[in-house]
DNA sequence: TTTGCAATCGCAACATTGTTGCAATTAATT
DNA sequence: AATTAATTGCAACAATGTTGCGATTGCAAA
């Protein structure tokens, strides 16, 4: 296996995924960290914290990718939460209590579910 | 308001999707009627048959952006139902029938709801 | 502390996906 | 057939993500 190693880019930017209350992208972290390192080292870093279930990564609803904190992924790896989206202000967040029930009728084999609301949140309505 | 005009373009890719049982992206669709237009023009028809309600917009959890037939959006306009997404072959199918339901704790307004799970599909699994 | 090596980085180049402006073409109405 | 607005093709551009490679650096062992 590949050895960890702890760099300065890599420490900024967990850090500013881990202090952000909703999920950044590439470009919001690229902006957030002026000067720190190249663009291309930003995705290998966000790579590298995905690796090591630090950190996931949320398709918004638009299209648009997004890094946000892993919570209990080293010990549950849980992805299966419900994301809300805003419409106005572009934020993701992470709704971590809320667990979506349904029924499948059909022979589906799931492995994954990625739930996303899109509206208002609480800042913008 | 503008006139709908119908055009060879238009109708081919209409008919692609239409008669589809997955989700089809702007790269599929354009290997589907190799040289039957521009690319441009792809994402224009795309665009404008979102517009008349004919086609809607899916976006993979993976960020892929694919294009459905809309079966009841003319009478209820109805995108919050479930997507399935194959890990496999790719596939993105509609799960019409299925209504998944949950309580959300928090003052949010919600406006949409995009649900998708992955896994594998009937054919792949 | 110094050395050695693999992990990481910066840079350049490239790929994919999507958008915009504009002149040429074309569907549909008169 | 003439008119007109919708549509198209082409070129150019923008945003996002990937890859190769030589240079740098973290870290462990000597």
């Amino acid at each position: 296996m590949k050895a960890v190693r702890s760099t300065t880019a890599k420490f900024e930017i967990q850090s500013l995924i881990a202090n952000s209350a909703v999920a950044l992208s590439h470009t919001e972290i690229q902006a957030n960290t002026k000067g720190l390192c190249d663009r291309v080292t930003i995705y290998r870093v966000l790579e590298r914290l995905m690796d090591e279930g630090l950190v996931h990564k949320v398709v918004n609803v638009d299209g648009v990718v997004k890094y946000a904190n892993c919570h209990t992924c080293s010990t549950k790896h849980n992805h299966n939460h419900i994301h809300f989206s805003c419409q106005k202000c572009k934020s993701v967040t992470c709704l971590d209590d809320v667990e979506p029930t349904f029924k499948l009728p059909k022979k589906y084999k799931v492995n994954e579910m990625n739930f996303t609301l899109s509206g208002l949140c609480p800042q913008c309505s």
